[in-house]
DNA sequence: ATGCCATGTCATATC
DNA sequence: GCGATATGACATGGC
């Protein structure tokens, strides 16, 4: 291999043949068409860049109209629909002061959309001219030269460098929602920490990077491996593969971080804690700088934690010394796979069992932890870890499912109001903005299981279900039948409906088996104290009788002795008792009979 | 740290 | 034979 490497320059087309055959049976190995000809991966670098500024075109006419779409739309926050906008278009603007704190609430209503967002990126931080491209980027590239004419509406696509930039392009294209960030639209100081921030917590970005950096890795034949992200470390930038076209420059290039942050997002909710100078704007971004920066929540709301300084040393350590496998040095895919590599895997991730072997992002997030995160933030996510992996692998998995009407970002090509799922959960499994779990462990008491509920949930989002869950669960067999019949499933998805049938019937038959049981508990147990009852109140009835025989005993006694008494014998004198007793026969005749026998027996004796 | 409990899931039997 | 249901066993998470 090495030799084909170092001859490669010069290869013929039939070398180049030779090698493209010798890739395809080396790729099982993980090995990569780069690594063999490098003529190979310029052709189709041009190319790509090509289909780029193609893509380019057509994607800034979808944005177009999607812009046109979503200004009358506004994020609903607690439901997460699309609702028609009821204010004015043009949103108050937050007072300059407020901007540095309120900028990233995303619970203050005033919504930032994400061509504002990513205009203001852009703006903020020209990275396009850090990004090592394999040729240079076109001339008309240019970073916009100032944040104050922010609005997107001031500017059009042809003059952003966003859109100008094929990658960025790439990256914001499909995007469809309004971001609800507030944000001013003012020439305000904005710092580049906070953009990229402020980014990071948009969903519709990281769904769309996700995408992208999908489509990307596709593109330079990446896809065929399942490498889960494995590495938090600051130094992953050295993990990296290198992906042509998109980035080798890590220390300088925002835009690789904001791909490799995605687990250890931010919470939107700390963001407002967080407050940048303006003088950073200059900043020389190293990795380790915007690490920390991403990874400090935490520190910010616990600044006096005293297990802080453990944990940020002491599990930055365990990352570090930690000996990386192979599957951990490539990261071609991101947490894009999770280390699922196909839909069998995916559907099994269930089980429990084959979850264990899976390098799973919430591993990554832990590394994260040692930017951080306090002791608390481990043992929670420690505890949540199957959880997060499957919220990972569920989403992430439906975005490859390109066939899937959940794929195209939170906003379904599906009618309002004939959504099989609720909205908000859309939003909220395809946008990694929040943390996938909660610290209130009292709410998640009270959700009960609707966590393992929304399992099958996810599964059916993920993979583009078009029908809810209680419908595949409830539905008579024939109407469910029917159903099948009417929608286009592959097999992986009827695969899936099925497996949800089955696991939904089984969980309430379990329900009413359990139910059974109780009840059948209860009843034996009700049954055994009857019994009990019933058994002492025999007892007390049986001394009642006894106690009466007892009594009647003593009664015939003493009658027995009163006649005997009153016996007399031909002289008059009284009958001895010893010598005599009284017998009844059957007719009620009384008859006095010696004791012969007992007298003998005494002379006998 | 550990045990208990509730629940989900699977495998299998039965209807 | 197939699907629904029942149930024992096990896994998991919360307390």
């Amino acid at each position: 291999m090495m030799e084909v490497e170092l001859s490669s320059a010069h290869r013929s087309q039939q070398d180049m043949n030779l090698i493209d055959i010798l890739w395809r049976q080396d790729i099982d190995l993980g090995a990569e068409r780069e690594v063999f000809d490098l003529s190979l991966r310029q052709k189709e670098d041009e190319l790509r860049r090509q289909r780029e500024l193609e893509e380019e075109n057509r994607l800034h006419l979808l944005r177009e109209q999607d812009k046109a779409l979503l200004e009358q739309l506004e994020l609903d926050e607690e439901t997460g629909e699309f609702m028609p906008c009821l204010l004015p278009s043009e949103p108050e603007l937050p007072n300059t002061e407020g901007n540095q704190n309120t900028i990233f609430s995303r619970v203050d209503g005033d919504a930032l959309s994400f061509d504002e967002c990513m205009q203001l990126l852009a703006e903020t931080f020209p990275f396009v001219e850090t990004i090592e491209l394999p040729h240079p980027p076109p001339a008309h590239i240019m970073p916009s030269p100032s944040i104050g004419n922010s609005r997107p509406d001031m500017l059009t696509s042809q003059q952003s460098p966003v859109a100008q930039n094929p990658m960025l392009s790439a990256l914001l294209a499909p995007h469809k929602a309004p971001i609800a960030v507030p944000v001013s639209l003012e020439p305000a100081p904005v710092d580049v920490e906070q953009a990229w921030m402020e980014l990071l917590s948009l969903p519709e970005l990281q769904q769309n990077l996700k995408m992208q950096v999908s489509d990307i890795l596709d593109q330079n034949g990446y896809t065929s491996t399942s490498m889960p992200l494995e590495v938090q470390d600051p130094n992953y930038s050295f993990y990296l593969p290198e992906l042509p076209g998109l980035v080798t420059n890590i220390d300088t290039t925002p835009p690789v971080l904001l791909i490799n942050n995605f687990k250890g997002m931010v919470p939107p909710d700390n963001l407002n804690q967080m407050t940048l100078k303006p003088p950073e704007l200059n900043t020389t971004y190293t990795t380790d700088s915007l690490c920390k920066l991403f990874y400090t929540d935490h520190s910010n709301t616990k600044p006096s934690s005293p297990m802080l300084s453990y944990t940020s040393n002491e599990a930055e350590k365990e990352v570090r010394h930690k000996p990386l496998e192979p599957s951990e040095i490539h990261v071609p895919q991101f947490s894009l796979t999770d280390g699922h590599s196909s839909a069998t895997e995916f559907l099994d991730s269930d089980s429990g069992l084959s979850m264990d072997n899976v390098s799973s992002p919430m591993k990554s997030h832990q590394d994260d932890s040692s930017m951080g995160y306090s002791d608390s933030d481990l043992e929670e996510m420690d505890s949540n870890r199957s959880e997060y992996r499957e919220m990972f692998s569920l989403s992430l998995h439906g975005e490859e499912q390109q066939s899937s009407p959940f794929n195209t970002g939170p906003v379904s090509h599906f009618p309002a109001d004939s959504l099989p799922y609720p909205k908000s959960e859309l939003i909220e499994g395809n946008g990694h903005n929040q943390r996938p779990f909660t610290k209130d462990k009292s709410r998640r008491r009270s959700a009960g299981y609707q966590s393992r509920l929304s399992r099958d949930e996810q599964r059916a989002k993920a993979l583009g279900i078009p029908f809810a869950v209680e419908l595949i669960i409830n539905l008579p067999v024939d109407d469910f039948n029917e159903l099948m019949s009417k929608h286009q499933l592959n097999e992986v998805q009827l695969v899936l409906i099925r497996d949800i049938r089955r696991r939904g019937k089984n969980k309430v038959a379990a329900q009413n088996c359990r139910k059974r049981k109780m009840e059948s508990i209860s009843g034996l147990e009700g049954e055994l104290e009857a019994l009990c009852e019933k058994k002492a109140h025999l007892l007390r009835e049986s001394a009642q009788r006894n106690g009466s025989l007892k009594e009647l005993k003593e009664q015939l006694g003493s009658l027995y002795l009163e006649v005997f008494s009153r016996l007399r014998d031909e002289e008059g004198k009284p009958y001895s008792p010893s010598d005599y007793s009284l017998q009844q026969t059957s007719d009620g005749s009384m008859f006095l009979v010696p004791r012969v026998k007992k007298t003998l027996k005494g002379e006998d004796k």
